[in-house]
Order: structure tokens, then sequence, then C-alpha cells
DNA sequence: TTATTAGTCTACAAAGATAGTAGGATATCT
DNA sequence: AGATATCCTACTATCTTTGTAGACTAATAA
């Protein structure tokens, strides 16, 4: 499962997303209008900003905005920047690759199976955006 | 991520699954071969029983079994019963179902991308059973 | 230049999950 | 009875998660 970290992430992506282009939005406004923990949305937006998502304004008039266009910000991207691994195995991952200890995976059979929903997984989430989190 | 509790669980499983019908294996020859510490091997093993995926006999001649043909026992179902939840959100979640609160499902993004991850990982991990763990 | 606004940064803390370990109780076989 | 092997409860240590607190810094505006 996503963190609660990712899913608010998500949520406040998703309304930056929104206003896209539209000047800095307050953390509050998001904290308020996505019922989003005020401290704990600083914290998330901050990790963002220093990973490169997001940029900020400081003072009046400022506010959190998308470092670059929604649609080339990939979903997978910001769940391995907040909770790491997609792959449900270790030596499946292809960004926090671990070998196995005790199987080598010429041979293993759940490492085939954890290989192939991998590929399904991100075959999905590698090719969705921000701007899918968009309601239309 | 898999738990490594449901990580030696497969391994365990997979060796029963070699050895169905063969008579019980010991826990301390599952935790030998496949380098799984003993205590917790038990412990592992125990909850599979209670679960019925697993049957065991006491004493001399004794050891742990599988309780169905490995063909029957779906990898879906054991990782739920050790690590709960496939899905990646509650909302989209098939036994582990939650509302969301703060976005309404028929126009969540999120929500709708997380109902195709979690149908392309059925699609697969609902059609593999413990024989697809036993090395050809 | 001073007050206000708004993000920045570090640290802390409570709760829960994870990954085990310890040791006695119980059942079974010889 | 004695040996074997699972059963069961409880405990512990460490890490992760989900936040909170409060002081600091930068930008703006009066």
């Amino acid at each position: 499962m996503l963190s609660k970290k990712s899913q608010y992430a998500f949520q406040a992506l998703g309304f930056l997303a929104e206003r896209y282009l539209q000047g800095p939005v307050l953390i509050a406004e998001i904290s308020r209008k996505k019922k989003i923990p005020l401290k704990f949305l600083e914290n998330i937006l901050l990790e963002l900003k220093k990973e490169g998502v997001l940029e900020s304004k400081k003072g009046k008039g400022g506010g959190y905005f998308l470092a670059s266009d929604p649609a080339k910000i990939k979903v997978a991207s910001i769940i391995r920047l907040l909770d790491g691994p997609i792959a449900m195995l270790p030596c499946v991952s292809l960004y926090f690759y671990e070998r196995c200890k005790n199987c080598n995976e010429k041979s293993c059979g759940l490492h085939d199976m954890m290989l192939e929903v991998r590929d399904a997984t991100l075959k999905i989430l590698e090719h969705r955006s921000l701007n899918d989190l968009v309601s239309k």
C-alpha cells in the first residue's frame, strides 16, 4: 500500500496540476481544500521541492508550484521518491535492486512472477502523469 | 514490498510443494535448506496452519505438509493472509476495502489508476499457484 | 526599516509494524 | 517413560509511519 505521505502528496500534486501556470499556491490552501494536516504537508512539499518536483516562493504572494509541466511528471517517479520501491521484491526492483540471498534468480519461480507483476505495474504507472490526477 | 515474513513463507511453501504427498517435513529441515531463522519460521508455519493452508503432525515422523493440492493454492491468497492488501490504495482493495475520505471514487484519477494496477496485478497473482514456485 | 507573510529546517514523539527470540506446554511415537 | 516435534504466549529491539513544535529565513509592502 502507498503510505499516507504518498497519498497526501498525490492529492496536493493533483491540486497543483490544476493550478499549473497560475502562480504560487499556499500550503495552507492545499491543506484546507484537501484536508491534509498542515505541518505534515509542509514536510511533504519541502521534500518534493528538494527532489526538484516543486518550486516555491517565500513571503506574500508566495507558495508552491510545479517545477515542470504536469504531463511530464510521472506517477511512478513520485512513488519512488516518497515510498521507495514499486516492485514486490528487492530482486525485481529497477531502482532499488538487491540480490536474493537464497534463490538464484535464473530459476526462482517467485522472482519470475514478481518480475511480471512489476512490468505490468510499471506499464501503467510509467505512462501516467500528474495530469491524470486532475478530475475532468 | 512483500515483508520478510511473506518472502520466507513463499520459500517454505515452495519447498513443501516439491514434497507434496511425500509425508511431513520438519520445520528444522526447511529452516536449514532455505536459511530461514528457525523460530521465526515456526511462527509463520503455525499461522499458515491456522489459516488452513498447512497441516501438521506432532512427535516423531511429524512435521508440516500442504493441506491441499499446491496447484489449488493461489499466490494472491497467501499474500493476503500474511501481508494484507495487495492493492496500492484502500479504496481499490477487494478484500480490505476502505472508503476514501477526501476524494469521491467516481471522479478520482488516482483511484482509477490504482484500480488498473490492482487488476493487472491480480490477473497475474490470482492465476499463479504454489506450483509456480517450484523450480523446474 | 519594520511588520507581515510564508516557506525552511531540525528535532522530537507517539503509535504501529517488522523481524525476530525465549521458553515452557502439549501431543505423538517408540 | 522418554524422545521428538509442533504449539503457544509473551517479549524485545529496531525501524517506519504519521504526525507536531518551534525557531529561522526570505520576500514583500507599508
